[in-house]
DNA sequence: CTGAAAGCGCTTACAG
DNA sequence: CTGAAAGCGCTTACAG
């Protein structure tokens, strides 16, 4: 008696034990691998577990260890079209490491103005640490998460102390693809912004600016036009822009490189003929594009990966770097020629 | 004593029933509104509980209820960046009821060759029903949740037998806008279509026919390209079909219909002068190419809104509908003037 | 209308 | 090396 394997019911700890006359105990810290046992009688255990398929009940085991297994992914509700691929790639670095240390990928959509999706969850106990997609200078998400003191990770930079990031190079980044037009003998090079309250909006800049620098020419602040992320107004300013003859526009992003772009091509202004191009950011759009657009090149992916790596470290304790920096690619191409 | 308010201490159930001298039995019910309660003593709880901002631990509640409040979604690999907004609209649509029952949203990423994610999520029992964003012909995913009597909905359609899906009336739509297009005295239409295996790629070509055979024409069977997902197929494709001087290529997706018309603007034709084109799908890419193309409109938002809706319900235990058919709009745009 | 008690399926000091 | 027991924070028959 006792003997029937029944497909259906879920086997628990405490059958395991009846079936192989040990304790619940022994079982457990023959799955978990903590505390002493034999090596006899777990192999027996993990032998049991194999042939009937047992799996540990994940909600039990948390409601003991205070852990959920999970991690919250935050994404920015007011994305730009251009970008999801950037965010879908980033996640599905995440998920991989996730999943691969048997965590949860628990996604919500959150703008910076409204954090109560995330409050939810948090308040929820739902995850055991946080992934913020993207970070502002002021970050209402960044504050309720240190005041919350639960382990959260930044993709990309944030200027709060304390914070735990993980970015790609984009200062240097851009500083190298700013040097390069500059010794391509560019002389007056425009380059337009999107939201200033983004990071690395500032982290571009600054490499814009780093080049200049380095090149011991002075930047002409008047040729720096900033958040421009509305197209109506961009194409305002790009009437002045061409206006003013520059030799080169520089795009902080894909968003804005695309505007700029619609906007030469109905003024019937040949790229790079008459004007070059280039962006900040890379998206497959600019590589198909004709003419070929110059721009940065990111492993959206690697990067999403490193962050779960950091996050997941953190929520085991460990001690990790507050900030790591990844590489980059320059992709020169037609458009800068 | 025992007064002091730690703002820091989770409370719990049982800090409550101490301090309003009621038992957890009382507290439960009180917060659950199951079960029969003195509305005075619901009400000191819930006055008691607002004060000192408790939240139940939803694990706990899972352990106790064998429910998680979370859903999987289940996202395909093999995407194509073009069919991300719609993804990801349709993911916002989830998010956005989910959260407002309080469930949260698991999100996974499979291939349909490799369940083994979703295998885990739900062998792990980490959710109470699961969403596939995509389904196939042949399609491994259903079979298992099918198998494992799991609760789920499809978004599309699915030719298994008892699935409950949620999707827009694809062959409709396809219908009505090849029937435009023979009203408008087309009457060489090619139609190139991608991946054979996903369901929708059917329903669009059931509409296709449908418009033929209720205008009286035959369909020239030559004329219907498929599996031309691949750009490189594609191209040696059109070589032929430009040949055969058409009226029109209709395209089953944007991908599609992008290689469509870069490969035009390639060979110096032009749309809608020398060829007409259009596509069974909307992304913003086709508004606001030049010239902007004809196109069906769906609203990915409310699908996932519908399709979370019917997942809930199916959890509840709530009769659901097997089938729901969403509307669509037919947006004649200039490529087919 | 209310409460004592058992239970959900694990983990983990503690004792041996 | 192994086990009995308490505990995680809820829910829910059952009894009154």
């Amino acid at each position: 008696m006792g003997e029937s394997q029944e497909e259906n019911k879920t086997l628990t700890i405490a059958d395991i034990a009846d079936a192989l006359g040990v304790s619940k105990t022994t079982v457990s810290r023959a799955i978990s691998g903590k505390g002493r046992i034999g090596s006899e009688t777990r192999e027996r255990v993990l032998k049991y577990i194999d042939a009937h398929n047992y799996t540990p009940n994940v909600i039990a085991k948390s409601l003991a260890q205070n852990k959920t297994y999970n991690l919250a992914v935050v994404m920015p509700g007011d994305y730009e079209l251009i970008d999801l691929p950037f965010f879908q790639n980033c996640i599905m670095g995440i998920q991989e490491i996730a999943s691969s240390f048997d965590y949860d990928m628990l996604l919500t959509v959150c703008n910076n103005a409204d954090v109560t999706k995330l409050e939810r969850i948090v308040h929820n106990r739902k995850v055991d640490g946080v992934i913020l997609l993207r970070s502002f200078m002021n970050d209402v998400q960044v504050e309720y998460l240190q005041k919350k003191n639960i382990p959260f990770v930044v993709t990309g930079s944030s200027n709060y102390k304390g914070v735990v990031q993980v970015d790609n190079d984009h200062r240097a980044a851009c500083r190298e693809l700013t040097s390069i037009l500059l010794m391509k003998r560019m002389k007056k090079i425009a380059l337009i912004g999107g939201n200033e309250e983004h990071v690395v909006t500032q982290s571009r800049l600054m490499g814009f600016k780093d080049a200049f620098a380095d090149s011991g020419t002075a930047v002409d602040e008047s040729l720096i036009y900033m958040n421009l992320d509305n197209p109506v107004l961009l194409d305002g300013k790009l009437d002045d822009i061409i206006k003013r003859e520059v030799d080169c526009i520089v795009c902080m992003d894909d968003a804005i490189c695309m505007e700029v772009l619609y906007k030469l091509r109905r003024e019937g202004i040949s790229v790079p003929d008459q004007i070059r191009v280039a962006s900040f950011y890379n998206s497959s759009m600019l590589e198909t594009h004709d003419p070929s657009i110059t721009s940065l090149d990111f492993d959206a992916k690697e990067l999403g990966m490193l962050v779960c790596r950091t996050l997941l470290d953190m929520i085991e304790g460990q001690k990790v770097q507050k900030k790591t920096l990844l590489g980059y690619e320059v992709r020169l191409r037609e458009s800068t020629k």
